[in-house]
RNA sequence: GGGCGGGUAACAAAGGGGCUAUGUGGUGGACUGCAGAUCCACUUACGUGGGUUCGAAUCCCACCCCGCCCUCCA
């Protein structure tokens, strides 16, 4: 099946053809690491999290590259309000940022390329620029001259003319044309900077990309990706910088991510409604965030509530019941192997590959994980199943989610057995159970006997005991069964 | 003002000329000793007005709203 991805440069779905056969190469622009990392970076990086995660399970080998910004205007600021030094100030950044992105269970790009490891590279290409004809040096700044790219405004669909009317010159810039942008800034006291041809400074922002991207990727390549604010200026003018340098192509995929509501607010500092990922894992576990993420397709505008959350928690809760049930029979062998739910299982397989490969329809292949779920369901109602099937149905599922960011490191959930010994105490139970899951087992034989007895008073007070430490107990035709309940 | 993307049931959110989206909630039923869970059914879907078509939520035109970008932003 082919791969369609909407690329924002031609505004359609196109067929996903990499650089190089079975190998992709993406580079989505990373953070400007100068305060803790908030659930708006957490959603586009999860989105291409997600990305990645079904590229490679459609067999392609990918290098994921993500940018740090760590020479910067605001870091400068805000390193020289605390008296520190700014590189010193990011790298503490850095490493906060990237393990909030752990916390939150995103998986890690391959490279993280440092602006401030980079600018001999930086300076080498735009020299190339200037040698090119696009750029010009105006009192130890270099800009890039918008005018001499004809194809300024391709990605975000702007025409020259039209910009120049909004466009200011801050006082101070010795840029030519309004439009201009900065490749190299000169020092001003107080900044970190480096030497150059032009006299000593620093990069401005977009060159880092332009740069870095290609320098660990090659010209052309895949995927180049970022939230969708940075369709202009900067991914503009990582076009306009690289293409000059290099001729034409430059990514041949452009993707945006929707921008995260919260409220229905736009998240930003002057409304304060900023979420850090700290604050926000104190108040979801991870996986619901990320079940929230995931649930929502990437070009769209997710709207974080607290309602929104609660439901992505019951929607998870509904998923890890099933699968922790196919666990309890996997173990059993007490049910008859299933050929109808292999059937479930392609079509679980077909329906989600089909979904993803309409440019990652995530809720599209929810749909699909829920109608598997509800399968299974419908043969528990009748049935208990074998260990065989039981297997194939939970690993079946496990692999989806997994692309989704769902159900990873699924540990097998303990419970504590001296609770359990405890309770086998309390119902007089005096055998030795050889482990924790044993010593349930036989507490709902004994509850099963109560039953037979009409004795409901000890049934459900197994049964609440039971739940008191985190075990749902079901009647099923065929027998009770268990599974211990994730806690989200 | 220019550009881009939207308006879908109680809420969230896909789809996109004829075919149940799905999830959550609500109501009713099934199952159960009971509860929960689960299953089934229902819960006045497609912003407004025109047009194209045998047929429009889906295509076209107009209009009304909303969001984002045009300054730093993931």
């Amino acid at each position: 099946m082919v791969l369609r991805i909407y690329n924002t440069l031609t505004g359609k779905k196109e067929e996903f053809k990499p650089v190089e056969e079975g190998k992709v190469k993406m580079y989505v622009c990373g953070m400007t690491v100068y305060s803790d990392a908030h659930i708006g970076h957490a959603r586009t990086y999860l989105a291409f999290d997600i990305v990645r995660r079904y590229l490679e399970y459609k067999g392609y080998k990918v290098t994921y590259v993500q940018n740090i910004t760590d020479v910067d205007d605001k870091i400068i600021k805000s390193a020289n309000e605390r008296n520190m030094d700014p590189l010193e100030y990011s790298r503490y950044y850095t490493e906060r940022c990237l393990s909030d992105m752990d916390a939150l269970g995103i998986r890690r790009a391959d490279i993280y390329p440092k602006a401030s490891e980079h600018i001999e590279d930086m300076i080498k290409m735009i020299e190339k620029i200037i040698e090119n004809g696009y750029a010009y040096v105006s009192g130890g700044d270099v800009y890039f001259s918008v005018e001499k790219f004809k194809d300024y405004g391709k990605l975000s669909k702007q025409k020259i003319e039209e910009m120049k009317a909004g466009a200011r010159v801050e006082p101070g810039e010795k840029k030519r044309n309004p439009l201009d942008f900065a490749l190299w800034k000169s020092a001003k006291p107080g900044e970190p900077k480096w030497q150059s041809p032009w006299g000593e400074g620093r990069p401005g922002w977009h060159i880092e990309c332009s740069v870095m991207s290609t320098k660990y990727l090659g010209v052309p390549f895949d995927i180049h990706g970022g939230g969708q604010d940075l369709i202009f200026p900067h991914h503009e003018n990582e076009i306009a910088q690289t293409e000059a340098a290099y001729g034409d192509g430059f990514a041949n995929y452009w993707m945006h991510v929707g921008l995260l509501k919260v409220k229905g607010e736009k998240m930003s500092k002057s409304l304060g409604n900023i979420i850090p990922i700290r604050d926000a894992i104190k108040m979801y576990d991870p996986e619901i965030i990320r079940f929230f993420f995931a649930s929502m397709h990437y070009r769209s505008p997710p709207n974080f509530t607290e309602e929104a959350l609660d439901n992505a928690r019951k929607s998870l809760e509904k998923i890890y019941r099933v699968y922790d049930l196919l666990r309890y029979y996997k173990k059993r062998n007490i049910g008859d192997e299933d050929e109808e739910v292999k059937e479930f299982i392609k079509d679980l397989e077909k329906g989600f590959e089909e979904a993803m490969d309409d440019d990652f329809n995530t809720p599209m292949a929810m749909k699909v994980i829920f109608e598997f779920i509800d399968k299974i369901n419908n043969k528990l109602k009748e049935k208990p199943l074998g260990p065989e099937t039981s297997r194939a149905a939970q690993e079946a599922l496990r692999k989806v989610c997994n692309v989704l960011t769902l159900l990873q490191d699924v540990k097998e959930p303990d419970i504590n057995p001296d609770e359990i010994k405890s309770l086998l105490e309390k119902y007089g139970l005096e055998v030795e159970a050889k482990s924790a899951e044993e010593g349930v087992d036989i507490l709902l034989k004994r509850r099963e006997d109560a039953r037979k007895e009409k004795d409901w008073g000890t049934a459900d007070s197994i049964r609440d005991d039971l739940k008191k430490i985190g075990i749902e107990v079901e009647d099923t035709k065929s027998g009770a069964v268990w599974y211990i309940k994730r806690r989200f």
